[in-house]
DNA sequence: AAAGGCCTCAACCGCTGAAAA
DNA sequence: GTTTTCAGCGGTTGAGGCCTT
């Protein structure tokens, strides 16, 4: 009854994979495609088991990967889907051709979360922390720094500062005065594009939608597996103007062949 | 130059819904 | 309808590199 089970653990490698490994796993995927995981690692001659090939192939060997660091562009665009979405990775990395869900819950993790803690939000609510108020004796924040902040230009004199909040109908963000600050934060909101995302919106001033243009030339494939119907060829696998593999290619062409033979 | 702390990210773990038997 | 296994997903971990002192 069932199914067979995918892999035994035992005797399976587990860490990081060598290059032998890599092209073991290309190699089989490229002249085979991607039927079942399960039986990949033992076709392919992989002591591994199935989910840690489909994990590598995914994040690490897949030919459209797009490598390299986020754009501010990508940056805004994760917290807008994030605020859209929440933590859901795969439909957030679904919107970017060639980034996996993997790479964009780490760039959230280690990067945005800071950025938006730094500024007093709180990157799971969108939405003024609580407890900005307390800190607003010590911190304050301007809405140039603000905004430039999210857009990456902050500067190692700006993350130092105090900052200010500041809006056309108060200067400064009064203690123990959230619901001001939310309005304020509304308003800066439909004032600078961008980060409207930022913020749950109650109201109507300003649409999650303000922002979208912005990344209208963003378009996406509709499947992010790779099958081999989709016509994966050795010539994809070489360096193009968005390909930047980690490691080079030519690292397994120089090495022997008959290592690799399935 | 060395030590310790911090940061990044590849890889693993555990859960869930879907599908096979 | 039930059981078992799968692929896929999100959370977490830890090795290694980087930075600061």
């Amino acid at each position: 009854m069932g199914r067979k089970p995918c892999c035994d653990k035992i005797g399976l490698r587990r860490g990081p994979w060598s290059i032998e490994e890599d092209h073991r796993l290309m190699n089989f995927i490229l002249k085979n495609g991607i039927h079942c995981w399960r039986i990949v690692p033992k076709l392919a001659g992989l002591l591994r088991c199935g989910k840690s090939c489909r994990l590598r192939w995914i994040n690490y060997l897949r030919p459209d990967l797009k490598r390299g660091g986020f754009t501010d562009a990508e940056e805004n665009r994760i917290m807008e889907l994030h605020y859209q979405l929440g933590n859901r990775w795969s439909k957030i990395a679904s919107h970017f051709p060639g980034r996996t869900d993997n790479e964009i819950k780490n760039h959230w993790n280690t990067k945005i979360k800071k950025k938006m803690k730094h500024l007093g939000l709180d990157p799971d609510m969108h939405e003024p922390m609580n407890n900005i108020t307390n800190q607003s004796e010590s911190k304050q924040i301007t809405k140039s720094n603000m905004c430039s902040t999210i857009k990456g230009e902050q500067t190692k004199d700006q993350r130092k500062d105090d900052v200010i909040i500041e809006t056309k109908k108060t200067s400064i963000i009064s203690k123990n005065d959230e619901e001001l600050l939310a309005k304020n934060c509304k308003t800066l909101c439909a004032e600078e594009v961008d980060i409207g995302f930022l913020f749950k919106m109650q109201g109507n001033e300003i649409s999650v939608s303000s922002s979208s243009s912005l990344y209208s030339n963003i378009s996406r494939s509709e499947s992010s597996s790779y099958l081999a119907e989709d016509s994966i060829s050795l010539e994809q696998w070489g360096l193009t103007d968005t390909t930047d593999p980690f490691v080079p290619w030519d690292l397994f062409t120089n090495l022997d062949d008959n290592l690799f033979l399935l």
